[in-house]
DNA sequence: TCGTGTCGTTCGATTTGACGAACGTTGGCG
DNA sequence: CGCCAACGTTCGTCAAATCGAACGACACGA
């Protein structure tokens, strides 16, 4: 499972990474996290244990899941091209996807761009086990989330909801939104 | 993401679950784990701040992956507001960009939102081979892909291109988008 | 009724992680 | 050139996590 892994390397490796994609200094990154820059330099250099809320408030404020900072990164390579022409696909007069990217069997994500009309909800049903749909809205109001849990968002929002049970769309006026849909 | 989430109480929930579910004593996972009964027992009545290599052993002894004993269940709905979330640092002052959906290392996909003013273009240095960027524009228009082979994009256009080469994004007016980093 | 084993907790001693202050270095600017 | 600010590192100090040992509670047999 996580067997050979010495998480102490990783952790190293992982800081600096994250640090310098997201493009901040050392002693910038210790401020946000309230930590001490000699702190985070030890850890970066690979000295030191760090607690878990060290740990933690390194990952919240480099924005990054905790997992990320502790699991090797996957070092298999995949391609996976862009999608070719755009395909449509319509159920509903109210609703329109497109199929952007394709994910492949194994590595999963597909990325659409929603076009709904007021009038008809669409009602979506339970999907696979696992999966994540995530929505931002481009322009538009629209009501969305789980069977019971919908949202109002507005341009330039983000939501993220378990697409394994019951789900819900619905536009206010007319909006188109990005959806990725995330399969486990 | 995971923001006021404080993984104390989390980590002892999940630790005396997870004991209970291989189904040993606390003295004998303490044992297996290299650690000392007492504090184990402290950890799993919430008290205490674990090192990470106190953990991770712990998490190796009742063999599960370490990401179960630090994050909360499961996932539920998250919305992130426009102009809310992480922002990125810009390098220039014409680009900002939010993280909205940080990927795992298994499932590496990150989700922004881009902000781009007119003015200075952004030209990004070439990330880890096999990575490729997906960018739907929301509002505006956006001159973006590898060096030498920019396009210009309106509103619901889509590009995908490989990111593991230098290129480029430019507003030609205020401007948002969506973008999937999408790594290898 | 003892004695033995294991359970989980509590209590000092010690290792060690985190802090704050200093250091040398680099880059920008008058 | 000197000055200043920010960078990342190193060092001494302090608080805290970890340890080892002892504790009371419970179960099982002799």
């Amino acid at each position: 499972m996580q067997q050979p892994a010495p998480p102490l390397a990783t952790i190293a490796a992982a800081l600096r990474r994250e640090r310098e994609r997201v493009g901040i200094s050392l002693a910038e990154l210790a401020r946000r996290a309230g930590l001490a820059k000699s702190t985070l330099s030890q850890l970066e250099a690979g000295a030191g244990n760090p607690s878990i809320e060290t740990l933690w408030s390194l990952g919240v404020a480099l924005g990054v899941p905790f997992s990320r900072l502790v699991e090797p990164p996957t070092s298999q390579v995949r391609v996976i091209r862009a999608g070719q022409g755009p395909r449509l696909l319509a159920d509903k007069s109210t609703y329109a996807a497109t199929l952007l990217a394709a994910g492949s069997t194994h590595a999963r994500r597909d990325l659409y761009v929603l076009e709904l009309e007021p009038g008809q909800p669409r009602e979506a049903e339970a999907h696979i086990p696992g999966s994540v749909e995530h929505l931002v809205v481009a322009a538009g109001r629209i009501l969305a989330g789980p069977a019971g849990g919908q949202i109002e968002l507005g341009p330039g929002d983000y939501i993220a909801f378990p697409g394994d049970v019951p789900h819900y769309y619905e536009a206010l006026e007319p909006s188109w939104a990005v959806l990725m849909m995330e399969h486990a």
